[in-house]
DNA sequence: ATGTGTGCAAAGCATTTGCAGCCAG
DNA sequence: CTGGCTGCAAATGCTTTGCACACAT
């Protein structure tokens, strides 16, 4: 099951944080958007039209803070464009993004997870795959082999 | 052995890019710096200092983009600020970045082939590591476990 | 009432681009 | 001599910040 958007609003209501329309309206946008790769303007134009609210780019990013503060929301780099934002639930994957074609898939989480005891047992490091994605050729590209 | 100033001056000549006393600075500090992470800011403040010369950001950025498409150089996104520039010799380990103290190390070239093998192995996709860091807690932060 | 959250405007930072002149080939 | 390369300046894209007013608590 996905997290609702009132859940969002709970759960920053119990953190301290003020419940205000511009709040609700990005709370919407998100739990609407689990396993999609949103970026904050993606998510500055949703709350816009979903809610005729009023609403700066800035306040958006405020927001987006606030539910990543209270644990809700991560945020990823998947590329040289912008962040992307995803449920906290729906972390734990890797992307992988194709530097040709600009496609990007996600590595299980078991695999991701292999990897991620790997890097402790060898480092002590805790990686938090999924934060940056890992570039490279799908296996499409890669067949094509005259990159 | 690292590579000389002069090779990376030859190698563009021989790509068609012609030699400029900009070019040259910037292939100095280039080759000066195996092993360190650079900006392309502090790129060329070294570029700058180490030769007299009149250069320009964008001159800086123009010739790290010849470097890079001659094969090179490349850069990594080691977490939100500036991309880092090295050597492409310099290349295959994985940046892992603490989001708590923000030391960076490095994963040592065989585990990151294993990973890149292991990625390769279940969904075909050819990791290029090193280009993005992976974010995490270093051992010493992730003992603290009050992050 | 009080101070957190808002929209607005402007700044910030890394990077890119347009352009007229310059210099390597 | 001729086009690639330069410095300069300005623009870009994403994100952050300062501020006075509004509104949730």
């Amino acid at each position: 099951m996905h997290i609702t958007a009132s859940k969002l609003v709970d759960a920053l209501g119990e953190r301290g944080y003020r419940i205000t329309m511009a709040r609700r309206a990005v709370c919407e946008v998100v739990a609407a958007a689990h396993d999609e790769h949103l970026s904050a303007a993606d998510i500055y134009q949703r709350a816009r039209e979903t809610s005729g609210t009023r609403l700066d780019r800035s306040t958006v990013y405020r927001t987006l803070e606030a539910l990543e503060d209270a644990g809700l929301l991560a945020h990823s780099h998947l590329g040289h464009g912008p962040s992307v934002y995803h449920l906290a639930e729906d972390a734990g994957h890797q992307h992988l993004i194709c530097r040709n074609c600009g496609q990007t898939m996600t590595l299980p989480r078991e695999e991701a997870d292999l990897i991620a005891d790997a890097i402790i047992a060898s480092t002590g490091f805790v990686a938090d795959l999924n934060h940056f994605a890992v570039s490279g050729l799908c296996a499409d590209c890669a067949a094509l082999d005259d990159i």
